[in-house]
DNA sequence: TTCTCGATG
């Protein structure tokens, strides 16, 4: 029974509706909702301090009516005596549609919104789409979502979906969330960025407005430790409904996860069982390289899924195979939470991931591969128990599971860029960012090195104190770097270019480059190529699209993707939203290109490398060599500057320098100073000219300014 | 001479 009622629950989160079950089309949605565990199961109530008194009562209350009572009531009833509550959700336990409503419904809409965020986008449309249903209205009304680009809520709306980005967003406008009488954080245990930084800021929103509700919604695992942040609330546990998993795992440590990979999947499909298979790679290169060619006679569809393939491509993994067919999904991470395939049977786990993390020392990102956690692993394991009971194979050992894998993935905001977040959070008014109350602080380290450079980007002050023009980056949802760029160029009177700049590096991928056809697509990509500049051929790319009218088929036939440019566009807009607003004036430079480079140079004078041999390249400042990457348009060509700014450093398997620009020497002393100085050299026999020759070395910094704001 | 895990504003 209850597998079955899962099973229909399911059905909802399908984007496309046609496959209503036939639970769906029998029950009213009252009878669905009170289907949901969360409704009608007994919450654990791990309970602490003075809770306990009112837990006894809604238990005691519940055993003398002789029969069990919607537990929603017992819920709310400690919900009412305590500001934060954590609740541990099980899968299919209804808590992402059912919280926000038993709010609603208890009256807390009558003095504000009820807002609940998710870390992805569709998770927040397809959700709200679902609770309006519930409720009876037009979603948009009473139940509403508010994503990037899309705000579809109105003045009538109580239940609002959203990003925990965009709640983070609001919470610049309006620092005590005074829109919301409650706020639900839903997967707040993926630990996005967002959530470990709303975190922080939502604890001190609760202390200070005590008519604010929190709920955090959490996994088993960490409850306790979510529990202890918010000051030793109470917890509550909701089962799911889930068909049991089979774990397996592998006897022996497998050398190479690919082969095994594959073996195991040809074992299954021989086994005659029936059932569908997903085998998580870390990457898309394993994807590839995975050769399923035994399969090909055997009946079996290898769909490929990672975020950067095609979207038509995409899809395939959501159709129907033909009948006798299994579909076997080889697949990256996003099928861990992002996409979910109903008939999944069997998992294969090869039990690795690729994670960026950020090296603040030296101002690189590492995209690396490393074992899973536990958790991950889990959560691998239970996709295939969504449909019907199923198998997970894990290609690693138990003890290897016990003993090597971390129970949780070290969450982002320890492994990245900061200077974004410090950024918001000084406009928020946190004066000492290293006493900022983090569940797991970042290193001290990355803090420092993430002021220094705002710092130097001219949004912090001596001080540590947010400057006018610091001010002025927090509006854009970019990077700080390109923030300034964008500031910078209106001045440099080159912002309409440089806008068009911005919004192609805040998309990833613009180029397509599919297997087989390697050759042939970086011949189309070389015709865009501007010799001196990557930055410039996106410009040069956007540019000639908008001359083909925006045409997709014009991207196809050009290799590049034609969702990654929309996204551009979309970006371009917003971006020029707030400009407008900002009374900045936009501009082109028309074909003044220089402006443009010098204007890059301004904001990423700190990303410099110098020639050092033919195609070789050192960073000026640490001197750590620093490879072009071979996409970049200077990569093996004759024409190698003498100075080049870079937009990423990535280590891969070297130290890539991704989006280039050939810079003047002197711009970046005049545009740099604190770094960079200019020395006459004396003249040199090889040199020519008699000119003056320009040397740009790396300054010794004579104030250091974390010194400064460390402690302030 | 390489390849970009996944998300967000």
């Amino acid at each position: 029974w209850c597998y079955r009622a899962e099973q229909k629950f399911a059905e909802h989160m399908k984007e496309k509706n046609e496959a209503r079950s036939e639970f769906a089309k029998k029950k009213s949605l009252l009878e669905q909702r009170q289907y949901l565990p969360i409704f009608v199961s007994i919450f654990h109530l791990l309970c602490r301090r003075s809770i306990q008194t009112s837990l006894f009562f809604s238990f005691k209350s519940t055993i003398l009516d002789g029969r069990l009572l919607p537990d929603r009531h017992s819920f709310l009833a400690i919900y009412r005596d305590n500001n934060i509550v954590i609740v541990v959700g099980e899968t299919g336990s209804g808590k992402t549609t059912q919280l926000t409503q038993y709010l609603h419904e208890d009256g807390y809409t009558s003095y504000g919104m009820v807002g609940c965020t998710q870390p992805r986008r569709v998770a927040a449309m397809s959700v709200a789409k679902r609770v309006s249903e519930e409720i009876g209205s037009n979603l948009g009304d009473e139940v509403g979502y508010a994503i990037r680009f899309e705000d579809c809520t109105s003045e009538k709306t109580l239940i609002k979906y959203m990003t925990d980005g965009i709640l983070l967003r609001e919470s610049l406008r309006e620092s005590d969330l005074d829109h919301y009488s409650a706020v639900i954080m839903d997967e707040a245990h993926e630990r996005s960025l967002n959530t470990d930084v709303l975190f922080g800021l939502l604890r001190e929103v609760v202390s200070r407005r005590t008519d604010l509700k929190l709920i955090v919604t959490s996994a088993t695992m960490d409850s306790d430790k979510f529990a202890a942040f918010f000051g030793n609330v109470p917890i509550f546990h909701i089962p799911g409904r889930t068909f049991p998993v089979d774990i397996l795992f592998s006897k022996t440590p497998q050398e190479d996860y690919v082969e095994a990979a594959v073996k195991q999947a040809l074992q299954i499909h021989l086994s005659g069982l029936m059932g569908d298979i997903l085998i998580f790679m870390p990457g898309q290169e394993d994807i590839e390289v995975s050769d399923m060619s035994g399969f090909i006679p055997l009946l079996v569809a290898v769909l490929p899924i990672y975020s950067q393939l095609p979207s038509d491509l995409q899809a395939k993994i959501f159709q129907k195979a033909p009948d006798g067919v299994r579909k076997c999904i080889v697949a990256t991470n996003i099928a861990e939470t992002s996409l979910t395939v109903d008939g999944i049977m069997f998992v294969v786990d090869s039990g690795y991931c690729k994670l960026k993390v950020f090296n603040p020392r030296i101002g690189m990102d590492a995209l690396q591969v490393f074992p899973i956690s536990q958790a991950n692993a889990n959560q691998r394991s239970g996709r295939a128990g969504r449909t019907g009971p199923g198998q997970c194979y894990r290609l690693y050992t138990q003890s290897a599971y016990k003993n090597e894998m971390l129970t949780t993935t070290i969450p982002e905001i320890q492994r990245t860029n900061l200077a974004n977040v410090v950024l918001l959070l000084k406009s928020l008014g946190v004066q000492d960012l290293l006493l900022f109350h983090f569940m797991d602080p970042p290193p001290e380290d990355n803090m420092l090195n993430s002021m220094y450079q705002l710092w130097i980007l001219g949004a912090l002050d001596n001080t540590g104190a947010l400057t006018p023009t610091g001010r002025l980056m927090v509006e854009f949802p970019l990077d700080p770097a390109l923030s300034k760029m964008l500031i910078v160029s209106c001045d440099m009177c080159c912002s309409a270019d440089i806008l068009i700049i911005v919004s192609m590096l805040s998309v990833p991928a613009i180029f397509y480059r599919p297997k087989g056809r390697e050759e042939e697509s970086d011949q189309v990509r070389e015709k865009f190529s501007v010799p001196e500049s990557d930055h410039l051929t996106y410009l040069n790319v956007y540019m000639q699209w908008k001359n083909n009218n925006y045409s997709s088929i014009w991207c196809n036939d050009h290799f590049i993707h034609t969702k990654a440019m929309r996204k551009v566009r979309e970006v371009r807009s917003q971006l020029k939203d707030i400009m407008v607003q900002q009374k900045m004036n936009l501009v082109s430079c028309g074909s003044d290109w220089d402006i443009i480079r010098k204007c890059i140079c301004a904001a990423y004078f700190h990303q410099a490398a110098k020639l050092k041999g033919i195609g070789e390249y050192v960073n000026v400042r640490t001197g750590m060599p620093c490879h072009l990457h071979p996409t970049s348009s200077l990569f093996g060509m004759g024409y190698t500057p003498d100075y080049i700014i870079y937009h990423e450093l990535v280590m891969t398997t070297k130290e890539y320098m991704q989006c280039v620009t050939a810079v003047d020497g002197e711009w970046l002393a005049e545009l740099g100073p604190m770094f960079y100085s200019v020395k006459q050299a004396g003249k040199t026999e090889e040199r020519q000219e008699g000119s003056f020759q320009f040397q740009i070395r790396a300054k010794k910094l004579i104030s250091h300014p974390s010194a400064g704001f460390a402690g302030k």
